[in-house]
DNA sequence: TCTGGGGTCCTAGGACCC
DNA sequence: TCTGGGGTCCTAGGACCC
């Protein structure tokens, strides 16, 4: 066993790189949430037409299903299931906190998703011994649980890649130590995709030569994988194969692209609707840049048509930009050059080429806008027509009616939408979350997370009474715990199985 | 009722420059 | 006049991850 630790990179002689990764992890936050779906199998994802699953509960995944299935599809194998739409705001409250935790351990901790981290034990001070570390891995995961009131299951190795395979066998609600000098004989007999970067395609064109197990990789040598998959991905591949893995734990990396993109629950044809869905997406993208305080240089729209094909098409700017008319214009010159004629499933607009917004950003941009405003003054000059220069960078488009929309603004006239699983609060009756809704009824549950099983009523879609909530802490903390006057006393008669409706269903 | 939304990284070809 | 190699930037697509 080398022993060269220390170095940033190096085999590691004590398995001091932790990765946590959190059981189940919308699902178990849900379930937190809303004591009546305990054991239960609880499905989070897309409720429209085209959704997928996000997460589904333990108790869910025994029908089969899991993460990325069609919707429809966990809908048949698992009728009864609480069927909800995800509450991001509450998971990155609860990865907040957890983040909070393992930055307690150590400077160099590196997220992955909300609900996933390695953690460098040794950058902060754990003594590299196996017994050290596994101590420090078992009070971590006492803490997850005080504090959050989930579980997590975490793996310590030498490295990234062994100490995530370590976390995926611990789970749920495990530790797992892969102790350095042992990783050869336990990576030998398994499949060659446990490897990270092996996906569905890799795995074929493995396959295709013979190649099952991380042993059969790594014997057919780098040239060969090289020759299979390429410089990179081959050479790579090679190294995981041989248990070597030497890439440090880097935290916060700066993002490097902004992007948002809709699925549309019917393909859309109308010409004039890809346009105005497309400068609705510019606008969003933007807004999300300039909350991140970034500008960005190339702007890519994305199309996914009818049969799924997908096509990107991208511009360039002569400088970086987080003003919105002009991304919506970049946008609108691209989709220009697209044929939409047979329908699209899917409209998406993103920047990349980020910055963060400095002094010669809003120099190229004045420069940008001057050779706008002597374009549009040579237009004015060869056509005779008024062109407004500040057309584009003025108000946000508008966003449209119908499905899609998000929940109607007050005093709009249209009805409120209630998607499955949000919260909301009762004028009377407290804080509760919608079960279910539709013809013109919304079912609601009112429970609070550490109140019992509460009882469901029903309320006309624009009962007055009804407002959304917000999502309550799932642990109650000793200065919030004066009575909670949210939530009714809980209700024997009422007994805490899935609605006569499953959640969702009555929905849309 | 097939197949979300947000990312990262890599490859490959053509343009352009030295 | 012809041939050529390398580097960088841009565009498009694809694999993969959560």
């Amino acid at each position: 066993m080398s022993v060269v630790c220390g170095s940033i990179g190096r085999v590691r002689g004590a398995p001091t790189i932790l990765h946590l990764d959190m059981d189940a992890f919308y699902a178990s936050a849900e379930q937190a949430a809303k004591p009546s779906l305990r054991g239960k199998p609880v499905i989070v994802g897309g409720l429209g037409p085209r959704g997928v699953v996000a997460t589904a509960s333990y108790e869910a995944r025994v029908f089969g299903v899991h993460s990325a299935m069609a919707m429809a599809q966990a809908r048949r194998l698992c009728p009864n299931a609480a069927y909800l739409t995800p509450r991001f705001s509450l998971y990155r409250q609860v990865s907040d906190q957890v983040m909070g935790l393992l930055r307690a351990l150590s400077p160099l901790v590196e997220p992955l998703s909300l609900d996933e981290a390695f953690v460098d034990l040794e950058a902060g001070g754990t003594e590299p011994r196996v017994a050290v570390a596994r101590a420090v891995a078992e009070r971590l995961r006492a803490d997850i649980r005080a504090v959050t009131g989930l579980t997590g299951s975490v793996g310590l190795a030498g490295s990234k890649m062994l100490a995530k395979i370590a976390s995926e066998q611990a789970k749920p609600d495990g530790l797992t130590v892969i102790e350095p000098g042992t990783e050869r004989e336990l990576l030998d007999p398994m499949p060659v995709r446990t490897l990270p970067g092996v996906g569905p395609a890799t795995a074929e064109a493995l396959r295709r030569v013979g190649i099952h197990t991380v042993a059969e990789t790594r014997e057919a040598g780098e040239a060969e994988l090289v020759r299979l998959l390429g410089r990179a991905h081959g050479a790579s591949l090679y190294l995981m194969a041989s248990g070597r893995d030497e890439r440090p734990v880097v935290a916060e990396r700066d993002a490097k692209s902004i992007s948002v993109e809709d699925t549309f629950d019917v393909d859309v044809t109308d010409r004039t609707r890809v346009q105005l869905e497309v400068a609705r997406l510019a606008d969003r993208c933007v807004r999300r840049l300039r909350e991140a305080g970034r500008s960005g240089r190339t702007v890519v729209i994305k199309v996914r048509r009818y049969d799924f094909s997908t096509l990107t098409r991208s511009e360039t700017l002569r400088g970086p930009t987080d003003d919105p008319g002009v991304v919506r214009e970049a946008a609108a010159r691209l989709i220009d050059g697209v044929d939409t004629t047979a329908g699209v499933r899917l409209l998406g607009v993103g920047v990349s080429g980020l910055a963060d917004y400095t002094q010669e950003d809003l120099f190229a941009q004045a420069a940008q806008a001057a050779e706008a405003a002597q374009a549009a003054e040579a237009a004015q000059a060869a056509h005779g027509a008024v062109e407004d220069p500040e057309r584009g960078s003025g108000a946000e488009v508008p966003e449209p009616e119908g499905p899609g929309a998000p929940e109607a603004a007050e005093g709009s006239g249209r009805p409120r939408v209630w998607l499955p699983g949000v919260d909301v609060r009762h004028a009377e009756y407290g804080e509760g979350w919608v079960q279910g809704s539709g013809v013109g009824r919304v079912t609601v549950r009112f429970e609070v997370p550490w109140s019992g099983p509460g009882r469901v009523r029903t309320f006309a879609v624009d009962d007055p009474e009804l407002e959304p909530g917000e999502p309550l802490p799932l642990v109650r903390s000793p200065e919030s715990a004066e009575p909670p006057e949210s939530a009714e006393p809980p209700d024997p008669p009422e007994p805490a199985e899935p609605a006569e409706h499953p959640a969702g269903t009555l929905s849309r």
